[in-house]
DNA sequence: GCGATTTGGGAAAAGGTTTTCTCAGAGGGA
DNA sequence: TCCCTCTGAGAAAACCTTTTCCCAAATCGC
């Protein structure tokens, strides 16, 4: 019966330990040790008989006592305050990814907007020993409502407002305002508005300072940035200043360039509604590419994407070079954002 | 200099032990130990000195030693394949406050859906000595492409498919679906349609069957539902079909009960389109209730909402009991959805 | 004043693993 | 044959906390 001599290790009822690997090998647990993680000197006979009767006996070491005895937990906490999720869970994805392909796992900790409950969190996770944190918000120019200097574990921010002196990682909200207009300038269009979100926000004024010095590097016109809400009914109030008939058509904008996905669509359903074509006469592309909204617009929108995922990523393995001792430059570091072209902007004139 | 008595307790680079608060106070760690536990016999005067030192020095257990002696973790690991997010989020939430509330950190396992990750995960997490685990997904229907059975964890599923025998929570969504129709019934609007996903989901049938059995009871024609994508594509094309102009003006519905809320963003635009009133002339109600899509239409929309974050919680709480040894009914528990009422559907005549 | 009970607190084991010593035996060189 | 060096493997400490058992001193009853 060849079958059954594997009687199905898959996870026993109660785990087995080193000690009984060690007995059914007739060793002692130091050598079943030592055997199985290849340090100390031994027959390979020795070691390969204890690996087999562990691969027999369905062994996993159990990784609390390693954590206790090694110091290091293989974990980290992440910590955001994005419970609506467009921005955090790419970059969370990212994080899981880096971290997970390095066997370390990640606890997840929302801590809204609530001070109390972030310090829960944080003393929560200083006490299971994580070996260091990820914070990460919905927003760059705001600090999660916890404190996190002087911790006895490394921390990396990405998409927050890091603390002075740490590692941070943002999107280069500049680059992708740039990836915008110069697009549009390579289809030939000059008459480049720029539509965004409230004025509170850091990212509405960097990406409006880009959209001016691109324009400005061309010697164009540069349109005052009309500033207002996240929302597509203020992308739609946006199209009724900007196409009003007191400026006449020629007056019109080209191209519009919004702060985000959302105020991209009202922009583009008010143009439609208005009998204005997208991508003929006008020219639209959003932000945050947003693959929900960016492709269910009519025609599908050509949006600016922060690689969120990319950032993620990029922050978990510098939290764990943190780990591992590397000294890493504090500072912002800022990752590139690419531009998803789809067709709300046409194609260029000789295209 | 009163204000120097207390050196900052907080978080110092190396955690204080237990051991070192026993010396600082002058006893052994036994009694320093019960002293904070409230265990053991001990003058008041000793039991307060011991916690007065363990303050001052800024004492925080180590979970992995606790963790380790005890054999519980007070950590859960929460699997889903659902990268997109829109269910998971709400869901995650709602675990996660459930959990934290009762002294429980959760690990985040993205499966996507391969087989090979998710095992890995699986197997990371009984390493982790996790207390239980809760599977989430993307639609009820399916199953993570993991084998939770004949864990030594308990299990809980919630918003996919368990396994036989175990522990599931899923939405009702024929409750879901009865709320939206008779909420059209009580309006006054009698000929009303039905517009929902692709056939491949189990629950376009589902919600597709209390259509049809809420009609029923009232004696009202049912037409047979429109089965297409979860799109507003599809919502624009049903609305092509529904209201073409070969069925007569009169065979048109006056309420649309949508599969989805991208679907329903679909009709009411197309509705707009054709200058069809909603909610003047037809009724629309979404299901999901994703708030930014519902409140981004014109009018904002009345949807079901699944109560995703409350199923969360109660996920997180069966897990919780579970893992406290309390047996737990198995099977399929499901929970009522709402309906969340905005400006789609019109006040009923009387009102 | 003596035995019995209570009181306050400590010693030690347990939990599972890793790592540093230590040590017995085998082999090699003189 | 004797001494030295290797080799293979085990004993024990360490990580940090909890809990059981135990003991000395104090208190009580008579």
């Amino acid at each position: 019966m060849p079958s059954d001599a594997e009687p199905a290790p898959v996870s026993a009822k109660t785990p087995v330990t080193l000690r009984e690997v060690a007995a059914a090998a007739g060793v002692s647990v130091a050598t079943a040790s030592k055997a199985l993680n290849g340090q100390g000197r031994m027959t390979a006979e020795t070691r390969e008989r204890i690996r087999e009767t562990a691969r027999q006996l369905g062994f996993r070491p159990n990784h609390l006592a390693q954590s206790l005895l090694r110091k290091r937990s293989f974990t980290v906490g992440l910590l955001t305050n994005d419970t609506y999720g467009r921005f955090s869970l790419p970059l969370m994805a990212g994080v899981s990814d880096a971290l997970v392909d390095n066997g370390v796992s990640v606890f997840l900790c929302n801590v809204e907007d609530d001070p109390r409950l972030g310090q829960m969190h944080v003393e929560a996770m200083l006490d299971k020993r994580v070996d260091g944190i990820i914070a990460t918000g919905k927003r760059i120019d705001r600090h999660l409502p916890v404190d996190l200097s002087n911790l006895r574990v490394p921390v990396v921010y990405a998409f927050t407002q890091p603390d002075p002196g740490a590692v941070g990682l943002v999107s280069d909200d500049a680059g992708g305002a740039r990836l915008a207009v110069e697009h549009f300038l390579r289809l030939g269009r000059r008459r480049i508005a720029h539509v965004s979100g409230p004025a509170s926000f850091a990212v509405v004024h960097t990406r409006a300072q880009a959209y001016r010095d691109v324009l400005e590097e061309h010697s164009l016109p540069v349109s005052e940035p009309l500033l207002g809400q996240w929302s597509e009914g203020w992308g739609r109030d946006a199209v009724a200043k900007l196409f009003s008939n007191g400026r006449g058509r020629e007056g019109w904008p080209d191209a519009v360039f919004c702060g985000n996905d959302q105020i991209a669509r009202g922009v583009i359903d008010a143009l439609r509604e208005r009998g204005i074509g997208v991508p003929e006469d006008v020219g639209v592309i959003g932000f945050d590419n947003w693959e929900i909204v960016a492709e269910a617009t009519r025609p599908p929108l050509t949006s600016v994407d922060m690689n969120l995922a990319a950032l993620g990523r990029e922050a978990g393995l510098a939290l764990l070079s943190l780990v591992g001792g590397q000294p890493a430059a504090p500072g912002i570091r800022k990752l590139p954002c690419r531009l998803v072209v789809r067709q709300s902007c046409g194609r260029p004139p000789g295209g």
